[in-house]
DNA sequence: TTGAATTTTCAGAAATTACTGAAACTTCGG
DNA sequence: CCGAAGTTTCAGTAATTTCTGAAAATTCAA
């Protein structure tokens, strides 16, 4: 692998972390050269760069294509493809997730679905389904949650992150503001967080 | 594998889900079982019901408490150990977001650290370093949200959650508030979302 | 149409990961 | 201290996943 240290300590690094999720270390390397290259690569750089075969890049960046982590462009009287991230890893981030919850939550929610129409025949067939019905009504909070949240822009996504939990004070300022004249709410004390 | 067939179900899902992101198999499949299961199980009845060798039991357990996702029980006058879930879905949940943060981004973020520290030796090392950069910001703001947030109770979570983005309709309600007497700030048009 | 440049496919080899049975270890009552 | 009941370890094997080289397919200029 010849490789500018900097470079090479992180794409290491990704190839490690891609084989501690799904994804295998070829991929996780590639992503990672992709994403600090300031040119797209085209397949050949990549083999001399990772030293690795030149199927096993081709079948990674097909890989990587099919997760839409990746950009195909082509450059003028040149056949090769050559490849890229996006810049804004805002919307690589965006891409992940919606990946993600469609390999990783979707066929979850598909099977609870199902299970939970069936009729229990038993006392530990009823409690099993219990279970999954709260399994399946806390993803489905959160996912609503994400469905909702991922239509916003990007600074009033930030915007969102940056209040985190200051929220719910606000939002107990607003219960003020809005019982004001209805009679005081008993405030609650601090210290009733878990 | 001897189970009720809604429970089987489940568990058979849970074990290919497992092996889509790190966890394998088996350990995804005990998991499944033991969510599901009223009562704890012991690691014989979990041998029978899964059909697997008994120290595969034990080093799958042993892997599902260093995820802290599971809870070891004693029953009187039994040497025994007994395992089960926790019962409230939302601890799962929160374990299970503190585990993958202290094993997929700490460590990622320690190796950007690291690298952001050093000197680029050339314009290709400044480029790959501002990338990094850009990654770092992007996490950490993340991560920031997370740790403000995770630290609220269940019931503002939920709050939370349900808001989604009206939060930031709300904050905009509340910037026309503050703003009021210092004249009016441009109302943004519609539809100037990406 | 040919053939050079490039990409893809795929069967088998290599590497990694998961699983097992047997043995070692631990704990505890008698 | 012994032995019964239970758990863990680990070396070897099985299963799975990843990677490769060779061949096939595609694309395009001439």
């Amino acid at each position: 692998m010849e490789l500018p240290p900097i470079a090479q300590s992180f794409v290491l690094h990704f190839g490690e972390m891609g084989s501690r999720w799904g994804i295998n270390r070829t991929v996780g390397q590639i992503y990672a050269l992709l994403y600090v290259s300031p040119e797209p690569l085209c397949a050949d750089h990549i083999v001399e760069a990772l030293g690795i075969s030149r199927s096993n890049v081709s079948m990674s960046l097909r890989e990587l294509q099919g997760w839409n982590l990746v950009v195909l462009k082509h450059l003028p009287d040149d056949r090769r493809d050559f490849f890229t991230t996006p810049d804004d890893v805002w919307q690589i981030l965006r891409t992940l997730a919606e990946e993600r919850k469609k390999r990783e939550i979707d066929p979850t929610m598909t099977v609870l679905r199902e299970i939970l129409m069936q009729h229990p025949a038993s006392d530990a067939e009823r409690y099993a389904q219990s279970r999954m019905g709260d399994m399946y009504g806390l993803i489905e909070q959160l996912t609503n949650w994400y469905d909702d949240v991922k239509q916003l822009d990007t600074d009033r996504l930030a915007t969102l992150l940056a209040l985190g939990a200051k929220v719910t004070r606000l939002l107990e300022t607003k219960d003020r503001i809005v019982s004001f004249g209805r009679g005081r709410q008993p405030r609650k004390k601090d210290g009733d967080d878990e």
